[in-house]
This record gives structure tokens, C-alpha cells and sequence, in this order.
RNA sequence: GCCGUUGUAGCUCAGUCGGUAGAGCAGCUGAUUCGUAAUCAGCAGGUCCCCGGUUCGAAUCCGGGCAACGGCUCCA
């Protein structure tokens, strides 16, 4: 039950209802909303939100009740859970978190309601001073104005905090310490450095469970371990952060740019082929000297600098301008997988995902303004069946805009940005607005896909831009003969095809549809007397285009089958007596899953049709669209 | 770049107090000819990440580098 007691706000008069909870049963799923509703300062939390932010609270309290030294900086809730900085001499190691946790318990047990409190600011001054809380002290010189500050109360534990929070802390019962990472003040490298305590909370003990699994499930198809198990990539310290693809690899990677090539072919672009490397006045032009130069390759040869390019736009700015352009020339759409070099930092770097050499789907349209908007259209709706090819839900769309420091006119920015949503509202298409977050020369659309385990991925992106076309002095044609300036459309679906690689193998815990497997059939002779129909399937699927594997090896038919399946070859074809007699196959899909025997030809054209690549010009079929979710493989021995 | 952790055979890992480097899998050789997720035996395989120091002696201790991993920051 809810009770509302009358309190004053700020230096005005007026009383407003406040709320007090009273109530211990959990989860009452608009508590938060009734919250914010009554003071909109109080965040809009969802209620696992809340529930998150308020085990923070609990387990700060718990750690300061183990290290009484321990200061308190920021303890927000997280995507999956929450986490707490806190700055201590003890030095704490996984084998603390037992402790912190029944600890924790012991705060839930205790039953400690949350209680909201009003102070002034000298208050909490005195107040966090008075318990040496100093980075709380500075935390609060740093809110702006003289509002009234809030602080929230459980059992003897006090903490400066906006809220909302649950009403007791018996409602939080599922938790579990996580991990624990370095993390700055306030995200200040120059700052000594805190420790950060990451947990999460669930409403219940199966949701927490559910949530380790997910985490177990990530770790055993991490795509650095999938990579080496089948054999698609490898790392060497000689190129830090630079992938080697192996046959394999290089035949999933290929076949990645094939489909794009289709969807290319399907929507009008040309895929050109420009320089690795440049003189740096190109770069100089484009602005890139200047603003990213640390993240560059260079060299010098012959007394002049070269840059080894980080993106292709500026090159494609070069081949734009080479010859006039008439109007009826654009749009423009050009397309380049050129490999491009980006010196990230040394801490930044991690597998696929972000590599020091890659290459994009990258593609520039050049357009004239009022092309703009069917452009995004087109760009837009292909991006959209490109992931459903993948198998990828629909992907979440932000919008991001002018950012403080910007270049160009006003007026141009306004038509850009409404450019973008008016064609993403044409589509009928949700999306989220990040004010200022666009880049400083245009606003973007950035397309976000979630994996088979509901992890957040951004891949593409379409972003407006004004200055590259302005510094280039690209110009065309128009009707009436005065000249105009292009606009100029980056635009990547994948984005870079290492990370795309890494996500998408995850996606599918490396059982690739047959369009990408490295290798489509594995050929299993039970014994030598069924090496010559081995041959002839082999060379029949070859013939077809297939990839195909044969294995000879005087080994049990088990352990080959074991292996082509841990290996997500999607079909096997066991040849024993019946086949050989037949003149067919049997196949074995790596789900286990046995067909009945039928001709070597009927299979053959099935598998050549399915290990199509999708043509970007019908939707894909079942076979060539990717699995959902993997059905867990028996782990290695 | 910053903080932390780690680095031993192709892979996954063990290696006590500083005293000649270990296993399983993979590989090679041989035997086995087998019907839907691991046949048996033998052999071979090492710059203990790199450089330097301490020590009679270093995988082990110390210093410096490199790389990977977990985070932070960054990702015009």
C-alpha cells in the first residue's frame, strides 16, 4: 500500500505528495512508474532496473561493512546488471565475492526498507564529509545548481542517489557478484584508478540462472575459441591484432562479399578498386591529417609522406572528381572492399571485432540533395534485407544528430536530419534519437542487430556527410548549367567483414548455412572397398560447385562422423554397401538428423540449389537462411 | 594509452622449495576394414613469449619489453 506524506520541495512553498513504502511483497511493476510520475526527477527506471540499482546499493553496503575503509564513487545499473566503483586499499580478488555476497544476504535478510530523504546541499556535504566520503563530496560539488539533493536510506546505509528504488530490501533476492575491473573517476584517466564490482540481479532465482547459462552459452561459442576449434582464423604477435584467414576462413569471408556483390548488382552500385596508400595531402584535403592522424599508418619514402588509408572515402572523393559529372549521372553509388589500416590502441583491440586491418562493405553514394531522401530510402531497405538474410530480427535504429562542435550551415543540417527520418518514418520504421552524437561532419542512421543470445551488435550505418564533398570540391553539372555540390551518402551494411565474421559466427555458433560453410559435404567411406563411389560422389558434388571433403583414413566410421560434425560440416554422406549397391547416398545432417537413401543426382541438385548464394532478388530460402539458435553441441571431451 | 590478469609442445593444460620438461588430444608409423559422435600400439614433438639481471644453477626470483585476455578511456 502506498502512503503519501507532504514534504516540501526546494525553496518554494507548495507541498506535493511524496511517497514512503511500506510495503515488503516485491515487484509491483509500476512502483517505479508512480515514482517518477510524482517527481520527474527520480530517473525513469524499469522496474529490473530499479531492482539493479538497488542490490548496488546493497552491496556497497556489504562492502563497507567488510572494509569499513572502502570510499563509495558511482553504483549504476548496467545492461545486465549493475556495478558499484569503489575506492579501497584491500585489493579485491574472486575470492572475495563469497564474503561480499553472504554479506549482501545479510542486508536482504535484514529487510531494510529503502527510505527517500531530501537534504539541502550543505547537508550532504557535512553529511558525506562526516562519514569521509569524499568522491560522494565531490560528486555533489559537481550537480549543477542548488536543487535539493536526495539521499536513500537501508538499514544503517546512506548514499547520495536520485533513485527510484525498491521498496525493501527483501525484494532482492537473486543477485550475484559478477567481476571485477579497473574503471576512472568519472571516466578520468589522469584520476587514480577505482575498483569496479560488477553484479546483477534478477525479479527471480530461474531468470539469474537462466542469465549465468546465457553467459556460459557466450563463453563456449566466443568466436576466438570457435575460430581456432574450426579452423577459420588465426592470430600471430608478428601483426598485433591482425587476423590470418585461413582456407577456411577465406571461403566463409569470400562468400560474405559475394552476397553483397548481388545485393550490389541488385540495387545499382559499382564496385570500383582504389589505392592502399597515399600521399598524405590526400589526407590533409580531407581532414584526416588533422583529426586522425594518430590512428594512422604512415611512412616516408623519397622524402614524401604517405598514409596507409583508414577509410576509403577520401579516395573515392579522387575518382568522383577525375572527369565532370553531369547531373544525370547521379546518384552515384560507388563500392570498394579495399583493406584499410587503423592504428587502434594497443588496450582496444580483442579478436574480430576490432582489428587493425579489415575491410568494409563499404559503399559511397553521391547524390543530388533532393536524392537524399530516396537514397536513405533504398540504402535503408536494402540494409534491412540484408539481415533477414542473416537470420538477424529486426535490427534497432538510432538516429543521431547535430553535435555541439559541427561544421556546415544550420539550414543544411536541419534538411539532413530530417532527411533521414522522413525516410525512416516513409518505411514505417522505429528508431531512437541520440541528440548530438552524430559526427561532426553529418548526421547518421546506425542499424543495431541482436544475436541469438540477445546481445547487442552495431553493424551498419548510413551516415549524410557535407564537408568531404565541400574540401574536395566535388561539383556536377546541373540541367541548367550552373554547377552543384553532391551529397555525399557513406553508407556500410556489415560494416567491417572481420567483425561481421566474429558476430555472425557467434550468431550461429559456427554452424554456418551451407551457402557459407567452408565445407559443404563431407564423403565417409565405411571402408577402402567404398573408396571408388567415394570418388565418383566427390567429383559429382565438385562438378556441381559444392565444396566437398573426403575421408579416406582407415578410421571407425564414428570418429569420422564425430568429427565432420564438431566441425559444423552440414552434411555427411556415409557410403557402405547399400550406397555403393544403390548408386546413392544417405544424408547426414549435422543435426543428427539421417535421410533415406536416394540418388546421388536428386542429392546433388537439391544441395547445389540450397548452397546458392541468396540473390538479393527473392528472399532466401529456409535452407539458406541461417539457424536461430544452435542446438547445443556436445562439448569436446 | 591506463589498471589488472595471463603467457610451458599445433591445441587444452600440469609442473612442489630455484636442481636434467610432463599429460591428454592433434601429428607421424604400423596394425585394424569396421554402418551413424572417439579402435589399438609405437614414435616423434620444447628458444618454458623476448631481452637483461641475481644465482654454482632460473620455466620458477628481480627489472624491462612484447602479446593476449577482463575492464576503463577511445572508436574523427
Amino acid at each position: 500500500m502506498l502512503m503519501t506524506r507532504p514534504v516540501r520541495r526546494g525553496g518554494s512553498s507548495h507541498f506535493r505528495p511524496r511517497l514512503v513504502y511500506l510495503r515488503a511483497p516485491m515487484a509491483d511493476e509500476h512502483e517505479h512508474e508512480i515514482q517518477h510520475m510524482i517527481d520527474p526527477s527520480v530517473p525513469d527506471l524499469s522496474p529490473l532496473e530499479t531492482l539493479r540499482h538497488s542490490a548496488a546499493h546493497v552491496m556497497a553496503a556489504a562492502i563497507k561493512k567488510l572494509w569499513p575503509d572502502a570510499r563509495l564513487a558511482f553504483g549504476p545499473h548496467t545492461d545486465d546488471g549493475f556495478y558499484y566503483d569503489i575506492d579501497m586499499p584491500h585489493r579485491l580478488v574472486p575470492e572475495d565475492f563469497e564474503r561480499i555476497e553472504a554479506a549482501m544476504q545479510a542486508e536482504v535478510d535484514g529487510k531494510h526498507p529503502f527510505v527517500r530523504e531530501e537534504v539541502t546541499r550543505p547537508a550532504a556535504i557535512e553529511l558525506f564529509t562526516r562519514l569521509g566520503e569524499g568522491l560522494k563530496v565531490e560528486a555533489i560539488a559537481a550537480i549543477p545548481g542548488d536543487a535539493t539533493l536526495t539521499l536513500y536510506r537501508s538499514g544503517d546505509f546512506v548514499d547520495l542517489c536520485r533513485g527510484p528504488h525498491v521498496a525493501n530490501t527483501a525484494q532482492i533476492r537473486s543477485f550475484k557478484i559478477m567481476s571485477i575491473a579497473g574503471a576512472y573517476w568519472r571516466g578520468d584517466e589522469t584520476r587514480p584508478q577505482l575498483q569496479r564490482v560488477y553484479g546483477t540481479a534478477f525479479a527471480d532465482r530461474k531468470e539469474l540462472k537462466e542469465h549465468l547459462r546465457l553467459i556460459e552459452e557466450a563463453k563456449a561459442r566466443d568466436h576466438r575459441k570457435l575460430g581456432k576449434e574450426l579452423g577459420l582464423f588465426h592470430f600471430d604477435p608478428i601483426a598485433p591484432a591482425s587476423p590470418f584467414f585461413t582456407g577456411r576462413g577465406a571461403v566463409v569471408y569470400n562468400s560474405l562479399q559475394a552476397y553483397v556483390r548481388q545485393l550490389y548488382r541488385k540495387h545499382g552500385y559499382e564496385e570500383i578498386i582504389t589505392p592502399q596508400i597515399f600521399d598524405m595531402d590526400l589526407f590533409k584535403t580531407s581532414g584526416h591529417y588533422e583529426h586522425y592522424k594518430d590512428n594512422m599508418f604512415a611512412c616516408t619514402i623519397d622524402e614524401r609522406e604517405f598514409g596507409v588509408k583508414p577509410m576509403n572515402c577520401p579516395g573515392h572523393c579522387i575518382l568522383f572528381r577525375q572527369t565532370r559529372r553531369s547531373y544525370r549521372e547521379l546518384p552515384l553509388r560507388i563500392a570498394d572492399f579495399g583493406r584499410l589500416h587503423r592504428y587502434e590502441r594497443s588496450g582496444v583491440t580483442g579478436g574480430l571485432t576490432r582489428v587493425r586491418s579489415f575491410a568494409q562493405d563499404d559503399a559511397h553514394i553521391f547524390c543530388l540533395p533532393e536524392q537524399v531522401g530516396a537514397e536513405i530510402t533504398s540504402v535503408t531497405n536494402t540494409i534491412l534485407e540484408c539481415y533477414r538474410t542473416f537470420g538477424f530480427d529486426q535490427p534497432e535504429i538510432e538516429v543521431s544528430t547535430r553535435p555541439a562542435s559541427y561544421l556546415g550551415e544550420l539550414a543544411t543540417w536541419d534538411r539532413a536530419e530530417s532527411a533521414l527520418m522522413a525516410a525512416l518514418d516513409a518505411a514505417g520504421l522505429p528508431y531512437k534519437i541520440n541528440k548530438g552524437d552524430g559526427a561532426f561532419y553529418g548526421p547518421k542512421i546506425d542499424f543495431k542487430v541482436r544475436d541469438a543470445l540477445r546481445r547487442s551488435w552495431q553493424l551498419g550505418t548510413v551516415q549524410l556527410d557535407f564537408q568531404l564533398p565541400e574540401r574536395f570540391g566535388l561539383e556536377f553539372v546541373a540541367s541548367d548549367d550552373s554547377r552543384g555540390r553532391p551529397v555525399m551518402i557513406h553508407r556500410a551494411m556489415l560494416g567491417s567483414l572481420e567483425r561481421f565474421f566474429g558476430v555472425y559466427l557467434e550468431h550461429v555458433a559456427g554452424r554456418f548455412p551451407t551457402w557459407l560453410a567452408p565445407v559443404q559435404v563431407a564423403v565417409l567411406p565405411i571402408t577402402d572397398a567404398h573408396h571408388a563411389w567415394t570418388h565418383e560422389v566427390a567429383a559429382a558434388l565438385n562438378a556441381a560447385g559444392l565444396r566437398v571433403e573426403t575421408d579416406l583414413r582407415s578410421e571407425k566410421l564414428g570418429l569420422k562422423i564425430r568429427e565432420a560434425t564438431l566441425l559444423r560440416v552440414p552434411y555427411m554422406l556415409v557410403l557402405g554397401d547399400k550406397e555403393v549397391e544403390a548408386r546413392g547416398v544417405a544424408p547426414r545432417s549435422r543435426d543428427g538428423k539421417t535421410g533415406p537413401l536416394e540418388p546421388l543426382a536428386e542429392f546433388v541438385a537439391r544441395l547445389a540449389i540450397e548452397a546458392q548464394i541468396p540473390s538479393g532478388s527473392a528472399d532466401p530460402t529456409p535452407q539458406q537462411l541461417a539457424p536461430q539458435l544452435a542446438p547445443q553441441l556436445t562439448p569436446l571431451a
